[in-house]
DNA sequence: GTCCGGATTT
DNA sequence: AAATCAGGAC
């Protein structure tokens, strides 16, 4: 079974299967995709959603998250976890308010260069926003391809060259399947979905339209979610599983460990952080903490006082003389 | 390589 | 109790 072969059968299990995730089939900008990638950064898809459609709902663009207080920002955020990530998505919001009026760039290069933006949300953006070319990697995608084209597991850590130069080099060119010069150029706009709804009436919502390389990021990623996952991979309703290395192989070291042992949460500053964060997005809008109030959050008064600072540090609070609260 | 949340599953 | 999860910054 040939490359072109796998492609098409993932493309049409994907269009089969696809999750309804509300950024998907054009129906979000590329703003709204690059909110729904930094969400999902170490964060299951299902909790996601709500949190996506609220914030979306509420600041639509990149300007109006711009201009919001951070307060709001970062309760907002919630319990998503990782809230930094809440500040450097504003960060991010202004610079693509500021610098490039309010419209997201789309070069690799300047999505790297915006605040929280890293290799796979830059990529994930210019494939799933803007329809081009470019190999997607993230842990899905790594998974799966060692997996069925190597025949083992992927080892944890910093992608490898290896791994990039097997991206690179499974990517499906755009001219295989007869992509024309017009859909190509326009795949992946919101724009372009709404007006081939209008004028195609039954066309399908799904891959149809976008280039080979779109439908094979976001289906062998969606592979990795659903069917090819780490522990339990349901090899048996898999549409490659003919074509798998891993499985001919006898799946060697299934659900290996493939990072060092995670820290333990309890007890970490992680956990004091977000205990303390917690209490301040309960207060009522503007309000502080006093003192003694945030000195029974966490028995170890040193510790405490270490991830205060260290929330200071990173912006997510403010110290004032009589206690904390949300930046303004 | 380490730190950074928190829900969910096994 | 431990592992996992559409990572990024340092």
């Amino acid at each position: 079974m040939n490359d072109t072969a796998i492609s098409l059968r993932l493309g049409a299990w994907w269009e089969a299967n696809a999750r309804d995730l509300p950024w998907r089939f054009g129906r979000a900008t590329p703003w709204g995709v690059l909110v729904s990638e930094v969400m999902s950064q170490q964060t299951q898809m299902s909790r996601v959603v709500p949190y996506w459609t609220d914030w979306m709902e509420r600041w639509p663009d990149a300007r109006a998250l711009a201009e919001a207080p951070k307060a709001e920002v970062i309760t907002a955020w919630g319990r998503l976890g990782y809230p930094r990530r809440a500040l450097r998505l504003q960060e991010c919001a202004r610079v693509v308010a500021e610098d490039y009026a309010d419209k997201l760039p789309r070069t690799y290069d300047e999505l790297t260069a915006l605040p929280g933006i890293g290799d796979y949300t830059a990529s994930a953006v210019m494939s799933f926003a803007f329809g081009e070319r470019i190999a997607v990697i993230d842990t899905n995608i790594r998974r799966v391809l060692s997996r069925v084209f190597l025949g083992v597991e992927s080892r944890g850590g910093a992608t490898s060259p290896a791994e990039r130069a097997l991206a690179n080099r499974m990517l499906p060119k755009d001219e295989i399947l007869g992509c024309d010069a017009d859909v190509a150029d326009n795949a992946g706009s919101a724009e372009h979905v709404v007006n081939s709804t209008i004028r195609g009436g039954k066309r399908s919502r799904l891959h149809r339209g976008e280039r080979p390389s779109v439908t094979w990021n976001q289906s062998v990623m969606e592979l990795g979610a659903v069917i090819c996952t780490a522990k339990s991979p349901l090899c048996d309703t898999c549409p490659i599983a003919d074509d798998c290395a891993f499985l001919k192989a006898g799946r060697p070291g299934l659900g290996e460990r493939r990072t060092r042992p995670r820290q333990r949460f309890q007890g970490t500053d992680r956990q004091v952080r977000g205990l303390v964060l917690a209490a301040l997005r309960e207060l009522p809008a503007g309000a502080t903490l006093p003192r003694e109030d945030a000195d029974k959050l966490w028995k170890d008064q040193i510790q405490l006082a270490a991830c205060i600072a260290s929330l200071d540090d990173d912006g997510l609070i403010e110290i004032l003389d009589g206690g904390l609260r949300l930046p303004s």
